[in-house]
DNA sequence: CAACCGCTGTGACCGGTATCACCACATCGA
DNA sequence: TCGATGTGGTGATACCGGTCACAGCGGTTG
């Protein structure tokens, strides 16, 4: 594995040894099975690390954006990448967070059109940049890998869908921010008085995701916590009646 | 190929000579380079034909349904089916109208999960079917193929985001109409007085297509009428200026 | 033919939300 | 220390568009 400047604003990671960093952190990693190429035949894997480059990349670094001519795919190694698009009109709607195992730009570069999405990073992260050309190589000699990748693109189209449902069909925010926060539950834990949440997201994004305005998603807030439905202290979110907010968001 | 039931309300065709006709229709194949596995190498399309069994459609007909344990693909020949999702309160969202050469369900069928769609033959159709488990091993077995699949994947995606910042971020119902309007440029034609569209859906159709109410389809159209920029004989609908269209679409 | 059905066309009403305008804080760097 | 900047919170207002109600108007069907 290769180090690779990428961008403006990035950092570089010390170099690790070459072409056993990827295999080790696969090894290593918790939703191993969810990661993309992890079970793949030893020489597989092999052949991935050496077109692999790794880079880490500060909070406020972009990945890529929306309509730049493509390069490749990242995968994501930790961290958290917000996902976006922007309207002509300058509103910008956010599609997703992506979290640890995610590939992102992966289909704009199995298409070769433009990134269709603006990828920002929001936590400290680490990825993993394949370009291109050699992407699609490695996908033609390894027919199973490039399955599991068919597999990774229709759920990704799934969850776009389940997305568009959300946004498309209940023009009440309420709805749409009680539906936004039960989804959260990948960042959950079980406190005494709820569930705990960490929400880094300001109002503004979360405005963004849901497809409404800032001032809505303040005063949502407020409603939910004169409800007994939420609290807040700092950046962790407290779901208090996870069955009220349930009940929101179906009606 | 095998003539296969398919569903409640389905129409037989005349068996085919074996194995001939997929290569055939693919020859004569109007978009022959949009469809994904014509070009393959001949023992590959021998091996499709075996696994692919054909069936008709007419109108009001439904190949799958939204949530449905998951069959196979569809792919359509020809006619036109409606992909629509609908929401727990019963509300309706049309993503698009499939056109000759897409592959339906494919999505679903290498995630393995149900159906994220339900597909109803608007035009009478011809489709070809092939199960998950032949279609899977078909891919396997052709690496190529699997690649094409995931670029179709790619590309189907990459409409849906479009799609969705066209509903989620433009809450005007008249950019939302005038978008769409714009984007029926595959079954237009050139007329003297203008852009003429074939357009059978009903108002009804294409409020849940944008994620409006028919009564302001009805009134938006009343408008453009007024305004010179739309005309409707039937069911062909003239664009008289495009323009102008365009610029509502745009702010 | 009447009866019925699905589609289009309108008017009236009213609620949710975007928008604007402003304030109150924090945080941060000069 | 003092702006500058980003964020949360709130009120007033306008207005778009959803909803309801109903009326015409081809079709189709018995």
């Amino acid at each position: 594995m290769k180090e690779r400047t990428v961008g403006l604003e990035t950092f570089m990671r010390p170099p690790a040894p070459y072409g056993l960093e990827i295999i080790e952190s696969c090894v290593k990693c918790p939703h191993r099975e969810e990661r993309l190429f992890c079970n793949l035949p030893e020489a597989g894997i092999k052949r991935l690390a050496e077109i692999t480059s790794s880079a880490t990349y500060p909070r406020g670094a972009t990945l890529f954006v929306e309509g730049q001519a493509l390069r490749g795919v990242f995968i994501l190694c930790n961290g958290q990448v917000k996902l976006s698009t922007t309207s002509a009109d300058g509103k910008t709607l956010i599609l997703r967070i992506a979290e640890p195992g995610e590939v992102l730009g992966l289909p704009a570069t199995v298409t070769g059109k433009p990134y269709e999405l603006t990828a920002d990073v929001v936590e400290p992260s680490q990825a993993n940049f394949i370009s291109r050309a050699e992407f699609l190589g490695f996908l033609r000699e390894h027919g199973d890998a490039a399955l599991r990748v068919a597999q990774q693109l229709g759920e990704t189209y799934h969850s776009a869908i389940v997305e568009m449902r959300n946004i498309g069909l209940s023009h009440s925010a309420s709805k749409k921010l009680a539906r936004f926060l039960l989804e959260l539950s990948p960042r959950e834990t079980n406190g005494k008085d709820g569930i705990r949440v960490k929400l880094t997201l300001t109002h503004e994004e979360i405005a963004q995701m849901i497809g409404a305005s800032r001032e809505t998603v303040t005063r949502m807030f407020a409603d939910f916590k004169k409800k007994q439905i939420l609290e807040v202290k700092g950046s962790t979110l407290i779901i208090k009646n996870k069955a009220k907010l349930a009940s929101i968001a179906r009606e």
